[in-house]
DNA sequence: GGTATTGTTAACTACCTAGTTAGTACATGG
DNA sequence: CCATGTACTAACTAGGTAGTTAACAATACC
């Protein structure tokens, strides 16, 4: 009985403003990709809604299950990608120089997005004893430390303080005013977006910096 | 005859472990405000569910709805409860001396469940421009600044570090590791919840202390 | 002892949401 | 131009979810 609701054939006379290309398959993946960053990185897995990706990504809910297999496996895809996006630009920096901890904080302005998606990932994939790009993160943090070490050893850095711990709390100092703007506002009375705020963080991180390596 | 279902009295020979009242308000108040926190932290507000957190209490839905309004408002509560106990322990510690970040964590320790209710917080609700208990926690926090300003003055801190910087800071270095804890794996190889962790991160913000106030 | 109030319950509903079905349009290559 | 696989779509479904209803039971109060 194959006259059921019969999907309606593109009218030739129908006016589609910008379907330049109607197949577009790669386009769609990173539409979706995109979409899906946004969205999760505001929501969370539990609070994004796969219609709201669809719908952004200008394409309907079946193609991402097309494309991807399940929301999870989106987000995993999501963290993937943008983990892959970093893990180059990460290898570059300078880690024990007197401007690493400034620097990092500038490199991670505007990546917002990015902090927010480690937090979701930290909250409800938290029990979850292996993590996304498991050995690419844990290399690239591997190779901090030892930079660390290495300048502990050359004298650039002193030697008393643990390398592994140090590289956390040079973490921790730049990621957690983005992960926790409501308790930087109740500090500091600016939100960390706000140009001042960053301003006045860089120039303490840098003080703070000078006086841990003298 | 009414006797529908009969809710079992308390029998005198009975070995019911608490079923002391049939009907204890506080009680039921108290038990749907701790499942809720368990649940809440855990999960965050979209994660968590409202049954889940009714069969945990012992009791049913109703009565969630019957104390607190809506899931929302029920969140509200466990967090403004959860801030207005810490808050007067926190106003009690050294937070100028030289062992005050140490022993923030200390005071941390066994509280993850509130880092994760100000994560879920700062996610969730990101957008508010109020925050729950927003004066109190800005007192608490502006007092905190004070005695920096105050330390400086007496020469006990160094006087070229912004103080509300600074505050942020040593929050930032305690709360860090147990709002990522992934992160903290991958780079320590201890989840934040070890023993071993904790005494490492321990020694380690003595000794970074001790180096910024030099 | 009667009655108003407050606490408690199971069952219900209206809506939402991830995931699916089943079909259509486009492309490719013979 | 026809056959076959790929990209795409609207409508559907099955199960979940927050919130509600309505009846009833313990207590308080007179």
């Amino acid at each position: 009985m194959p006259e059921t609701t019969a999907p309606k054939k593109p009218d030739a006379g129908a006016e589609e403003p910008d379907r330049s290309r109607l197949r577009d398959p790669e386009g769609t993946r990173k539409r979706i990709l995109a979409a899906a960053l946004q969205e999760f990185s505001a929501k969370g897995i539990d609070g994004a809604r796969v219609d709201a990706i669809a719908e952004r990504a200008g394409t309907n809910k079946r193609m991402l299950y097309y494309y991807f297999g399940s929301k999870d496996d989106l987000f995993r895809a999501v963290l993937r990608q943008r983990l892959a996006e970093r893990a180059p630009t990460a290898r570059e920096r300078d880690r024990t120089g007197p401007g690493r901890i400034a620097d990092l904080q500038d490199r991670l302005e505007g990546q917002m997005d990015y902090v927010r998606l480690l937090m979701w990932e930290g909250l409800e994939r938290g029990r979850r004893r292996r993590v996304e790009q498991e050995l690419l993160r844990q290399d690239s943090l591997t190779e901090w430390c030892d930079d660390v070490r290495e300048a502990q050893r050359r004298g650039d850095l002193p030697d008393d303080l643990d390398a592994e711990q140090l590289v956390l709390s040079e973490l921790a100092l730049v990621m957690f005013p983005f992960a926790f703007p409501q308790i930087t506002r109740l500090v500091t009375g600016k939100v960390p977006t706000d140009p001042t705020f960053k301003a006045e963080r860089r120039a303490f991180l840098e003080l703070l910096t000078a006086r841990l390596d003298s």
